[in-house]
DNA sequence: GCGACAG
DNA sequence: ATCTTGTCGC
């Protein structure tokens, strides 16, 4: 994981706009994941009255679901939410998280769009480039774009439609609850981003990944510290 | 001006 | 995202 210094967090809403229009050239929707072993899940938790961001991120193996290895980072944002400009509140703190990972995963799950964005470049994108490493966006709710209604059952979906281009795809992970809103992140095509996504629910509506790296941050958040973990392998 | 709006 | 109690269903 080759980290790439692009540009800095501090700026107005105005220039983080600019920025993304000029980053989103960068991306690439050319599949470069393979087999799937080793796969990533990031999130991040914070209390209300408090700009503290609680980020986290785990390395599962998709083999047997175990627990590789776990980093997270604590950090400040002074960058508000705002529809469209998420990263630059939380990706300043996923990316600490990040840079402690002893283990390469073959790609990673963000919890928010990837290129289902009004620009392009939703967290899971813009986290991509600056780390140059696969990733796939997986969100709960819709950003962009239009569907038509997706199928009752496990595994049906409909394409995620925007400005006369197919950004993503609306995939039922599990039977009876809301589908979840899949898009390539960066090196990864649409198609095997939603297949990641699906082969890693397990049981419930999200990814093991994107769960098990809430279920971290949060125990970060309320049981105060961070805890890390990293069981090494042996290739 | 009004409605929409990831986390 | 967080806050917050109960309630419906497998």
């Amino acid at each position: 994981m080759k980290f790439r210094q692009l540009h800095g967090w501090a700026m107005s809403y105005k220039a983080a706009v600019a920025l993304q229009q000029r980053l989103v050239r960068r991306v690439s929707l050319r599949n470069a994941v393979g087999r799937l072993r080793l796969v990533g899940g990031v999130d991040v938790s914070y209390s209300r009255g408090d700009d503290t961001m609680y980020a986290g991120v785990v390395v599962v193996d998709v083999r047997d679901w175990s627990l590789v290895e776990r980093q997270g980072a604590i950090r400040k944002s002074r960058f508000p939410y705002i529809p469209g400009l998420l990263s630059f509140r939380e990706a300043p703190s996923i990316l600490g998280a990040l840079r402690k990972l002893k283990t390469e995963p073959d790609c990673i799950i963000t919890d928010g769009q990837g290129i289902a964005h009004p620009r392009g470049l939703g967290i899971g994108a813009h986290i991509g480039i600056i780390a140059n490493i696969p990733t796939v966006g997986c969100a709960k709710s819709r950003l962009v774009g239009e569907h038509r209604a997706v199928g009752a059952r496990r595994g049906s979906y409909a394409s995620l439609k925007h400005g006369g281009r197919t950004i993503g795809r609306v995939l039922r992970t599990r039977e009876g609850v809301k589908p979840v809103f899949v898009s390539p992140g960066h090196m990864v095509s649409i198609p095997r981003a939603a297949r990641i996504v699906l082969d890693c629910c397990h049981g419930y509506r999200l990814p093991e990944p994107i769960r098990l790296a809430h279920a971290y941050v949060n125990e970060m958040r309320k049981k105060g510290g961070l805890k890390d973990d990293c069981h090494h392998y042996e290739a």
